[in-house]
DNA sequence: CACATATAGTATGCATGCATACTAAATTCG
DNA sequence: CGAATTTAGTATGCATGCATACTATATGTG
């Protein structure tokens, strides 16, 4: 069989689909941020004050890559890093003012471009590709 | 939405799945290949002699991206990379020997390994995530 | 032929992504 | 309590992956 077709090319070649698209429409919009990016400020703000490593399991990174993504976004001036008071060893982790305009700003924008990532899909197929993508990664349906 | 739900989500952990699994299984095997190394391989063999332009083509790198993966696989004495006599900018690409046998050595367990990517799904599950992957990346579901 | 343009490959810089090793701090257990 | 173990984060190295710029070569056009 041809290389090509198998599961893990094709789905090395819709990451690839996937984050030019994020690129190319939200930096269309005016924003510079990737994918990784908006799903780190993302989670945050979801849970205020959760540490790196438990970040790191939500959004499925390791903690070597976690770190240097909120390095970049402390850097941008978007997220803080605070020492617990609880734990000496972990660092929370909240959204600036900046972060949090910026966050609501972007979300329109990458809510829209979900279905750009799968364009040549009808919507019902799109759904059908979503269900099958969250039951191959053992997630439940539902989430 | 959560970004967790989002399809550009899914197709980044898909990818990550994808990834882990390949490395596992490979290295369990006794070998020390990456994915991309594989498709590269793969690509080589099936059209000898192409340049690294039409192979960055084929299986969807850039040309910045193919010009390590092949210094690697180069390293390795996997490949060999011959100036062409017609285009003197063109590196034509050939498998070496070694490269022939590690290729014929490794693509069964690449092969059985597929399934595996996507291991929570049955088979027709499998079958309609390929058909929809392939879809949404603009090929033919044929090919 | 001369010059503009296009193409193949490389070099550099940035951003994931993982493995491994390390430090500091917390927890467990004898 | 004190040593062993675990955990949070960082540091380092390797491998994609893309953007940009650069060199060398090829091609097209007047």
């Amino acid at each position: 069989m041809d290389s090509i077709k198998m599961a893990g090319h094709l789905i090395r070649r819709l990451h690839q689909q996937s984050t030019q698209v994020f690129q190319a429409q939200t930096q269309a919009a005016g924003f510079d941020l990737t994918s990784v990016q908006f799903a780190a400020l993302d989670a945050i703000a979801q849970q205020p004050g959760i540490d790196q490593s438990s970040l790191a399991a939500t959004i499925g990174f390791d903690r070597a890559t976690i770190g240097g993504v909120v390095d970049r976004l402390e850097g941008k001036g978007l997220v803080q890093r605070v020492v617990s008071t609880e734990d000496r060893r972990a660092r929370q982790l909240q959204l600036t003012p900046e972060g949090v305009q910026l966050l609501a700003a972007v979300q329109p924008v990458v809510q829209a471009l979900q279905a750009d990532i799968l364009a040549p899909l009808t919507r019902a197929e799109r759904t059908a590709f979503m269900a099958l993508a969250l039951k191959a990664l053992g997630l439940p349906a539902s989430r």
